[in-house]
DNA sequence: CTTAGGATCGCCT
DNA sequence: GGCGATCCTAAGC
């Protein structure tokens, strides 16, 4: 698939842009590598967190788009979302898993572990390799901290169900790079492609 | 390989 | 009081 060039407008759907940012490469204080794992959620969507409403949890994803959407996850991990769509709107793309390439010893020691596959392999653990907080929600994701940088190659794209939710099964807005070692879990085999 | 339980917080009914 | 856009460890087959 081609990528759409950056920056690109994060105005667009959520689905969309969830599949552009596969092959993307996402720093933060320059640690980071190539995103390779992502869901899209949306207002209508019964598991976005934005379906039932504004809450002060959910503020900035209702914001304006191009920002980061930081939720905390079962009162334990930090996960990291780029709000997607018009300000008011409430879509973004969660980051569920990036291929370390960058301070890969910055990101063992934040995450206790030397084995580089799983490193980034879950939203919570990228957001533990990334030192990703609650200081994060609401920044630009154009500006430092964050640096998000082209792919130098194109990238075959596969989608299927997103994990870990009890409605919304039925929507393919699950996207990876086909084939990589470090998503968050295999997809099932024959889905889709882009 | 699969399954089960605990940690721990914010918003919901 | 219940339920998550999760992860880790331990135990079972």
């Amino acid at each position: 698939m081609r990528h759409a060039p950056l920056p690109f407008d994060f105005a667009a759907p959520s689905s969309e842009i969830a599949s552009w940012l596969i092959g993307l490469t996402l720093l933060v204080d320059g640690v980071g590598g190539r995103i390779v794992e992502t869901e899209a959620y949306d207002r209508e969507d019964p598991a976005s967190h934005s379906f039932a409403g504004p809450n002060p949890r959910n503020a900035s994803m209702f914001g304006p788009p191009g920002r980061a959407y930081v939720y905390r996850s079962y009162g334990i991990h930090w996960c990291l979302n780029f709000v997607c769509r018009e300000a008011g709107h409430g879509a973004g793309v969660l980051i569920r898993a990036i291929e370390p390439k960058v301070g890969l010893e910055t990101m063992r020691e934040r995450r206790g572990l030397r084995d580089e596959r799983l490193l980034c392999a879950g939203p919570g653990r990228v957001g533990q390799a990334l030192a990703i907080t609650r200081a994060h929600d609401g920044l630009r994701l154009d500006r430092p901290p964050f640096r998000l940088l082209p792919a130098k190659e194109p990238v075959e794209v596969v989608a299927g169900p997103r994990i870990g939710i009890s409605k919304g099964r039925d929507v393919p807005w699950r996207f990876g790079l086909r084939g990589s070692r470090f998503l968050s879990r295999p997809f099932p085999r024959g889905e889709i492609s882009s």
